[in-house]
Parts: C-alpha cells; sequence; structure tokens
DNA sequence: GCTCCACGGGAAGGATAGGCTT
DNA sequence: AAGCCTATCCTTCCCGTGGAGC
C-alpha cells in the first residue's frame, strides 16, 4: 500500500510546494541581492508549527541554488544544536571546512575566526527553532560574518529574541519578517492528496479520510502528515489495502503520542519524578512541588536545579507554566 | 511600602571526554 | 602513558528582580 515512504514524511521537500506563494516570492525578495553577489539582509520566518516555515525556507533556497547561481545554503536546526559551538562546528562541517578542525580541543572563537576567513561562495544560514539558541549572541556573531546570510525560523519574535540584548536586536531590525498562518482544510487536504499521489496506492485514502485528518490536524501540515503516515503504516502491517475509519482513529493519539513518549523516554529519573507529580496532580504550586519532589526522590536536587528541569519539561511540551511570581502553576498537558 | 515567594541569570566548581604534547 | 588543554554538561549557590498580598 505504500509505495514510497519518504514522500509522506513531513520534513519532505516536495518539488512543488502550494498555497505559499507569496511566502515564497517575499523570501526570495529579500535574497535578491545575492544574485549580483551583494549582501542581503537577514529574513525571519514566523509562525506556528506546521505552518510551512521550515518546508518553504529550504524550498525556497533550493530553487535559488538551481535557478541562479553560486551559493551555498546550511540547514542548522538549533533544537539539536543549541549552543554556539554547535551551530559554528556544524556550519563549518557542512562548508567541508572541519578536516583539521578536532573536536573539543578548538578554541570557539576560531570556529568564528575560521568562518570569517571563509571565501568561498556566498552562503545562507537557515537556523530552523532559532528560538531554541542559548546564547543569543550567537546571532550577533554569525551577522557579523560577510559572506553569510542568515534566515531565522521560529514561532515567534519574541522568542528568538528573549534574552538577547540591544546589541544583538539591534541588527535585526532591518530584517524581512515574514509572517506564515495555519493552513485552511481544502489547503490541507490538497497537500496530503499531492503526497498521498507520490506515496502510496492511488485507492488507498478516500476523500472523508483526508477531510477527517485536515479537521483533526487544525492547520498543522506536520501534524497532518503524521497521523496520514501513521494510519498507512497500520494499514501496511495489518494487510489492509485501504485507511479505514477506524484505522485513522487510532492513528490519531498515536501520532499526537509518539513525541511524547519520546520525550518522556529522554528523562532521567529526577525529571521523570517531577514530570509525573505534575501529571498526577494536574496542577501543583511551587512550594507542593519542591516539597513533594523531596519527599519522593533519594537525595533530591537543589531548587535551583529543580526550576531547569521543569524549564526543560516545558520546552518539551510535557507540562506547562502558567502565571508568574507567587501563583505560579505547574500544569499537566492534556492530549 | 514592605514582605514573602519564586524565578532565572550568572559564576563557580566538579565530572567527563577527547586530542595534543612530551 | 601521563599530563595538559579545551571544551561540554550538570549542579549548586548567590542574588537581583518582580508580582501578590497585607
Amino acid at each position: 500500500m505504500i509505495t514510497d515512504a519518504r514522500v509522506l514524511r513531513a520534513d519532505f521537500v516536495p518539488r512543488d510546494v502550494e498555497y505559499r506563494d507569496s511566502e515564497v516570492d517575499a523570501l526570495t525578495a529579500v535574497l535578491e541581492p545575492l544574485v549580483d553577489g551583494d549582501p542581503s539582509a537577514p529574513a525571519i520566518l514566523l509562525g506556528p508549527s506546521g505552518a510551512g516555515k521550515t518546508c518553504i525556507s529550504q524550498y525556497t533556497l533550493e530553487q535559488l541554488r538551481q535557478a541562479v547561481l553560486d551559493i551555498d545554503v546550511q540547514y542548522v536546526n538549533c533544537w539539536q544544536n543549541y549552543s554556539e559551538y554547535r551551530v559554528l562546528y556544524r556550519l563549518l562541517e557542512g562548508l567541508g571546512k572541519t578536516v583539521d578542525i578536532h573536536r573539543q580541543s578548538t578554541p570557539h572563537d576560531e570556529l568564528l575566526e575560521r568562518l570569517r576567513q571563509y571565501d568561498g561562495p556566498p552562503c545562507v544560514v537557515i537556523l530552523d527553532e532559532a528560538d531554541q539558541l542559548e546564547d543569543k549572541r550567537m546571532l550577533y556573531h554569525l551577522h557579523s560574518l560577510p559572506k553569510f546570510t542568515l534566515v531565522l525560523v521560529a514561532n515567534e519574535e519574541s522568542e528568538i529574541f528573549s534574552g538577547a540584548d540591544d546589541r544583538v536586536t539591534s541588527r535585526f531590525v532591518g530584517a524581512e519578517r515574514i509572517q506564515f498562518y495555519r493552513y485552511t482544510v481544502p489547503e490541507l487536504i490538497a497537500i496530503m492528496e499531492a503526497r498521498v499521489r507520490w506515496g502510496l496506492e492511488r485507492e488507498a485514502v478516500g476523500d472523508e479520510t483526508l477531510r477527517t485528518v485536515a479537521d483533526v490536524a487544525a492547520g498543522d501540515a506536520r501534524a497532518a502528515l503524521n497521523i496520514l503516515r501513521n494510519a498507512a503504516r497500520h494499514a501496511q502491517q495489518k494487510g489492509v489495502e485501504r485507511i479505514t475509519p477506524d484505522l485513522l482513529e487510532a492513528a490519531i493519539p498515536d501520532a499526537r503520542h509518539e513525541v511524547r513518549r519520546k520525550n518522556v523516554d529522554t528523562l532521567t529519573p529526577h525529571q521523570r519524578a517531577l514530570f509525573e507529580l505534575v501529571d498526577e496532580r494536574g496542577e501543583v504550586a511551587p512550594s507542593d512541588l519542591y516539597r513533594e519532589y523531596r519527599e519522593r526522590v533519594d537525595s533530591p536536587k537543589a531548587d535551583r536545579t529543580v526550576r531547569n528541569y521543569l524549564q526543560k519539561l516545558a520546552r518539551y511540551n510535557l507540562i506547562r507554566i502558567e502565571r508568574t511570581s507567587r501563583d505560579r502553576r505547574y500544569c499537566r498537558v492534556d492530549y
């Protein structure tokens, strides 16, 4: 039933994109100076998850690279590479300049210096999930490199620059903002249809199935494709030739829980204790949380460390942090 | 305005890892 | 092989800030 599993993946970049012409055009326009070998202003792509930011940035740059000229494109996911060192290393690696860099023993000033010396074709750096960067000064450093153009991708601008000082933010006042919005139901259906055409047997998915998936996904193309892929996989395992309503029903929570399960697996025992505590209580005040945590585990960590853990849990969307100061609450995330 | 609770930045220090030098 | 470096990661402590409630 599945003819090409790759195209059903949410991170697959299709040959043609749909419904994002204006965003593609906007990004192309920002990067236009590169065509004449001039430096380009940075671009910032903003919008909710699954709205096509990552896909469009990769697609647009691929177009530019193919059609026009000699440019290099480097993609760095800041979720995985959140420290300055890792980002720099990634870039050098991507540019094939790491040959004589010995991991761990090269100061990162030197990595930056290497990039400054870089004299290849202009390079566009896509920093995906840029809000995850630990040290925002990194943006300042990268921005100061002559040959590099930045494309920042994030949900909200405030998150990218939170914790950044004026020196950093002032560098990006002139950046072009491109806002992405959720896909509509018909748009999601069309996107899925295109993928289904390439990835599944013709009769595997009915119109009503796509409609249901699109409704559930609520404008999030990534979620839609994950659900679809899961349903198809289940169907395949069962040897069925068509995605039935109950297979679909089963795939919906599955797709949603997948990420969550994976995240829970990465937690340390202490972090998991905190997660379970919040999950059991539904909502808990800081002082109670600290106290119960201390009662529950052997050799508890310091409060400050617990706060770090809680931030991590929130980043992974395993808990929610609500309100501030004295009526701060840690809450369960319902699925 | 004061107190209290809580947050989170930053510094410090230890553990750990890998490469380089001798 | 031993010792030195440079880095990361983790944890803790200190402390300034800020909101809530009296």
